[in-house]
Parts: structure tokens; sequence; C-alpha cells
DNA sequence: CGACCGAAAATTTTT
DNA sequence: TTTTCGGTCG
């Protein structure tokens, strides 16, 4: 093989990053490495790079942990890596194990931890997890039982009560602080904020439930114990982190118990990309990682921008450097020149959609498929129009971000009864199943829970009197729950499924539509070889693809990309489309209240920009229709352009107005038709069905 | 005790 | 618009 010939697609940055530290054979002793890396600058590649170099130099695959923001992105990773070392190594070694089994999110491999150390921290390695709605659900019974539901004064709401919990668990900061910084309206309830949670956390304990923030809170506390935190450390020669921007102060607590010195430590981000704050992400955790090692860490910056064409980085540098304040320097472009993004006014939401899709199909005809065509919001419900919209055309279409199949009522109900099998003292599992049944409401059912908490839980069901309204469906739940533990994977789910119908048909209208969720439900089941596995996987990486779509595409076909901007983080496509960007929507109206908040948004817009690679649109309707407003429901607001692309900046773009009509930007390179018949003609009968 | 109804309040991004 | 709370009725 001749001298790492697989590193020469690499530019003169991206190779330090990749071979620091890297020198002959064995586990390769490197020292603390901060790649700061620009949108579009070939992160990931240069991160798979040095995985893959540091396999071929000798390290064992199970002694590297990659810490990764989604599942999605570390399956990406595994991908480049087992190419990079198949063309290194050669077909010839081919058996050649390259894959890591120490790749996830954080979350992911906090579980994984705590399952194996869990005797040594007194902690039931069988512990569940919940996602935040379950910890939500827990929250609330809480409060009730403490009585704070109750009070003259409307006490904050379990999900408000869940992210101040949760908030300070994150950010490691003190009760009082938090409610100061983030929720001044709550700091009247302190005391009984602080009552609530202590009860909280003793309910978890007494159930065996383990929520998101814990699986890093008891993680951090595990690496607290000297002897423990260098047994975990011990595993492993090197630990990547990908998104450092967005990790949160307890994760780097994390990481820097796991590896004190430093030692092989490589963390990879963009402060200008940092767009988690909500979740108490901090960037000081990487522009403070050099300073926490001596000698520090060395920095190695990444300017070059692979994948924009040259008017669309220069736009989103010109959108970037009006930030307040910001460490990287502008990138640079490689790419040949193109069209400058347009910025396009519309006259509403309606127009915005029509623009859109009439857009997307002209790419489509001039070559570009959907799949590398993404349109891209700030919430979820952004793209409510456009995807009824796709739907009457036909245009096939996947949406990420926003609501997730896994969220689903019947979905949540269907794994409650799993889980509940699995850990009969999980309350909040128990409480959701028994309330299915008609005539048992919630003192009933905390009844029973009361009881199963003193006895074995199957033989517990069969000697509750249930109300007689319930005495028809009790025996099948009390048969369910008993056939359940010892029924086997996925025979398991098939019960329940069985169980649940008639439930489903009762409470549901839609039940047909709710029961291809569970089938899907079903499928993903087969490939795990256990409930408990299921159930972990289901609850810390959730497939991302929200399916609430009857006519879901399969995944052979083309289909368009739909994506709230914080999920599109790490991707690119060829053209890109951001909705609504108007005050209200980027900035959110509900993040303006201090000047992080906003910072965060510009970055937002940012991200969003630099998600493109020739093509990019920006829509600025002039009517925006705001729902769930305080006082009379929805309502059109006159929306202005975003404040992040200020008079001075417009001529970075070409800007026009679209008329539903004529179908032509006026202003725009183009000059199609005045007049579109075939549009005027899809118009009359627009609305006419609906 | 549970089901149901009407009033009032909240309102984003995600592991 | 949806969720939550507090009432009333069976």
């Amino acid at each position: 093989m001749s001298v790492a010939c697989y590193l020469d697609g690499l530019n003169a940055e991206q190779r330090l990053a990749v071979e620091h530290g890297v020198a002959g054979a064995g586990p390769n002793i490197a020292g603390p490495l901060l790649v700061i890396a620009g949108a579009g600058s070939g992160k990931t590649n240069t991160l798979a790079h040095r995985v893959a170099h540091l396999m071929v130099h000798g390290t064992d695959p199970c002694r590297i942990l990659l810490l990764t923001f989604s599942r999605r992105a570390a399956s990406e990773m595994q991908r480049r890596v087992d190419r990079i070392v198949a063309s290194a190594l050669g077909p010839g070694a081919g058996g050649r194990r390259s894959s890591m089994p120490w790749s996830g999110t954080f979350h992911a491999v906090g579980a994984r931890l705590l399952r194996t150390y869990a005797h040594s921290i007194g902690l039931d390695p069988a512990f569940t997890i919940h996602d935040r709605e379950d910890s939500a659900d827990l929250m609330n019974l809480i409060r009730h039982e403490l009585g704070l539901s109750d009070k003259a004064q409307r006490f904050p709401l379990k999900a408000t009560c869940l992210a101040i919990y949760s908030r300070a668990i994150n950010a490691s900061q003190p009760l009082d602080r938090v409610l100061a910084k983030q929720f001044p309206w709550c700091a009247e309830w302190k005391d009984d904020l602080q009552r609530l949670f202590g009860a909280y956390v003793e309910a978890k304990q007494r159930q065996g439930v383990l929520d998101y923030d814990d699986l890093l809170l008891y993680w951090g506390e595990l690496m607290g114990v000297p002897e423990l935190a260098l047994d975990v450390g011990g595993q492993f020669d090197h630990v990547l982190v990908d998104e450092y921007q967005d990790t949160n102060a307890l994760q780097a607590k994390i990481l820097l118990r796991l590896k004190p010195a430093g030692t092989g430590l490589t963390v990879v981000g963009d402060d200008a990309q940092a767009i988690y704050g909500f979740r108490a992400a901090s960037v000081r955790n990487i522009l403070d990682f050099p300073a926490h090692f001596a000698p520090p860490a060395r920095v190695v910056t990444l300017e070059q921008n692979y994948r924009s064409s040259e008017p669309i980085l220069t736009a989103s540098n010109a959108v970037i450097s009006l930030a307040r304040e910001r460490f990287t320097k502008n990138l640079r472009s490689q790419r040949g020149s193109g069209a400058k993004p347009a910025l396009i006014t519309v006259s509403d939401d309606a127009a915005q959609v029509d623009c859109v899709v009439s857009a997307i199909l002209e790419n489509r005809e001039a070559g570009t498929p959907l799949k590398e065509q993404a349109v891209l919001f700030r919430t979820a419900h952004h793209s409510a129009l456009l995807e009824i919209e796709l739907t009457r055309r036909n245009i096939p279409f996947v949406k990420f971000g926003g609501l997730k199949f896994i969220e689903a009522a019947h979905v949540k109900d269907v794994l409650a009864a799993l889980r509940w099998a699995e850990n009969p003292a999980d309350r909040v599992s128990g409480f959701r199943v028994l309330q299915l049944i008609d005539g048992i409401g919630p003192a009933t059912a905390g009844k029973i829970l009361d009881r199963m908490a003193v006895r074995w839980p199957a033989d517990a069901l069969t000697t509750v009197q249930p109300p007689a309204k319930a005495a028809d469906a009790w025996p099948d739940l009390v048969a369910l729950m008993q056939r359940l533990p010892a029924a086997g994977w996925p025979a398991e789910l098939d019960l329940v499924r069985q169980w649940y119908q008639p439930h489903l048909e009762r409470r549901h209208a839609d039940a047909i539509v709710r029961a291809a969720d569970l089938d899907q439900l079903q499928r993903i089941a087969a490939g795990y070889g256990s409930s408990a596995h299921f159930l972990t996987d289901l609850t810390l990486d959730p497939p991302s693809a929200s399916s609430d779509e009857p006519g879901a595409p399969r995944l052979d076909e083309d289909y368009l990309i739909l994506s709230t901007i914080h999920s599109a983080k790490g991707q690119e496509w060829r053209a890109v489309f951001v909705l609504n960007v108007v005050d209200g929507s980027i900035p959110s109206d509900m993040a303006t209240g201090s000047t992080e908040e906003i910072e965060e948004e510009r970055r937002l817009l940012y991200v969003a920009m630099t998600r493109a690679k020739e093509r990019l649109m920006l829509l600025v309707p002039q009517r925006f229709y705001v729902h769930q407003q305080p006082r009379r429901g929805d309502k059109h607001l006159y929306a202005v352009r975003t404040r992040f692309i200020p008079a001075g900046l417009t001529a970075h773009f070409e800007v026009g107005t679209w008329t539903r009509f004529t179908g032509a930007h006026s202003g725009g390179l183009r000059t199609t038709a005045t007049l579109d018949i075939a549009a005027r003609m899809r118009e009359m009968w627009r609305g006419a069905g609906t």
C-alpha cells in the first residue's frame, strides 16, 4: 500500500485534523484536538477519515467511542468509515472488521454503559427509559399527588415543570438561577417546584425509570467515582465527538471525566451553527475546550467550503457576519459561480406554497430529482399547507421533525402495554394502559397500581374487583398481562396488538389509518431480539421521519424532503427552499426575549441557507397566518422580512416577487410567460372540492 | 368515581 | 386550535 493514498483527497487543514497524533502502529496516543469546521467544510468526511486512519494504523474499532448527534449521523459516519477503510486496505482485507460497536448519541451510549455498570451504582439494570411525554406525565401525577394542581393561582403546566427541571440538570445549574434566567414567570413557585422535583426523583427511583436527563446525569455521576471512571475511560483509546457546539455542560463534564488529560479526545463543531441553546447546549463548551488541558488542545480550523456555490456562500456569510459575537471566519467557496440566492416576496402562505411547488417541479424538469431538494421551516406546522398541496398533486415527500409517529396516542398505548409488562413498577405506563378500559379512570387506576406495588403484579391484577362498567373488558387485560412475560419477542407485540384492536376502534374514528402505524411498528419490531432492546432503541433513536402521511413513499422512489431547520443539521441538498423568512417566524416570536435567543435564531437562518449547494430560495409571505393566538384564535398578520436580512444585505440576493396566476418572478433572471393558462385553469377548480 | 361539557389558557426547535 | 381544569350529572 502506498503511504496513505486514501488521504490524497483532503486539503491541508483536513489532513492535519486527520493525522493529528497518529504516527506508527498501535493505539496512537494523541493529545486533545479541537476541529472548528465551518458549514460544508467536509466535517463529516474529515471525521470519518480520522476514524478510518486510526483503524488503519492499528486502533481496535472496539476501543473507539464516537459520539454523534443522532443515529442518522452515526450510521452515515459508519458507512463512510467502512468505505475508506476498504479502499485503504484493498479488497483483499475484506474480512477486516471496521464496525464500531461504540458509536451513537450521548444518551444511547449512556444507557448502554448504565446497564453495564448498574450494579456498581445501585441501579436496577432493567430500568425503563421514559421519553419526554412520559416524563411530563409522571411529573403531572406527582403534581396532583402533592396538591399543586388546585392552588388558587395556576401552577406551571407539566411540560413547563419538566422543562425547568431538565434545564437545571443539563446546564448543571441550581434551580434559583434557572428560574431567574430562563423562567422568570415561574420564580414565585420556587419552593413548590423544589418539592415537586424532589418527589419526581423519588418516584422515578421507586419505579425503576430513567428519563433522558438521567441517562446523562447518572453517567456523569458514574464518572465521578474514580475507579469506575478509570474503568470506563480505559475502555477507549479514542473518543470523538461530533457537533460539539450543541453539547451542554453535563455532557462536557462527562467527557472531561472520561478523558481527564484529553488523551485521544477529538471534538468537532462550529460555533456559528449552535442552535440548541434551548436544550441547554452551550457554545462555551467548544470555546473553552482548548484551555481545559495543559498544554492546551490543538485547534484546527476548516474554512474551505465545498458545498455551496459562491453566491450562496457570500449571502450566508453576510447574514452571519451581522452576528454580535463570532469566532470563526468567513468561509471560502470552492465551487463555481451560480445564481444568487432568491429572496422572493409572495402575497400569502397559499402563494408561498404555489411558488415553492412550481419551482420544485421546474427544478425536477431541469434534472434535479426531488431527493436533491428540500423545503425547510422554523416550526413543524409551517409545512401543513404545503403537505396538503403536495398530497393533492401526488408529489411524494418525507417530513423530518415535528410530531413523530412514536408520539401518536395509539403507538404510545401499545408501547405502554409492553413497558408495563416489562416493568410493572412503571406507573406512567400502567396508568395509561388501565385507563384505556371503559369505566376505569384515574382514581381506580391509581388504586390498582397501589395494590400492585405490594404484590406480584399479575397476581395482583387477578384480585382486583373492577368497576361494573369495566367488567367486560377486564379479564382480557388480566390475561394479556399474565401471558406477556413468557410470550417471547415479537409474539409479545402481536398479543398486545390483538388486545388493543377493539380499544383502538372504540377510541379513534380513524382506526384504519392508525392501524397502519401499528403495522409499521410491528415491522420495526421484527428487527429486534427482545422487547427491552426494542423499547430502549425506540425511545432513544425513534424513526426521525414522521409518517402521519397515508401514502408514505417507498424508499426506492424519488421524494421531496420537508424538514425543520433543526432536523436539517448536517445535511445538504442541491436546491433548498426556506419558508416564512419573516419576523415572527425567523426569529420565532417565542424567542425574542433575550439577545442570546435572537442570536441563536440568526444562526438558525444561517444553518438553513448553508444547506444549499446550487439553488437557494428564501420566501417572504407578506401576510402570515398565525395559529393559536392568545385571544380570538387564528388571524393573519402582516409580516415583514426577517430582521436578519436588512436592506444592506439585499444586494446579495436576487430580489423578486411571485404572483400566483402568472407564475413569473418579476425582477428575477427568468421571465416566463405572462399568462400561464394551465395554472389559471387549475386555479378555477381549486377549493371547489374542499 | 367516571364521563362529559364548557371555560380558560397556552402557544418552537429535540435527545 | 388544542390542552387543561373545574364544574355537574349519572
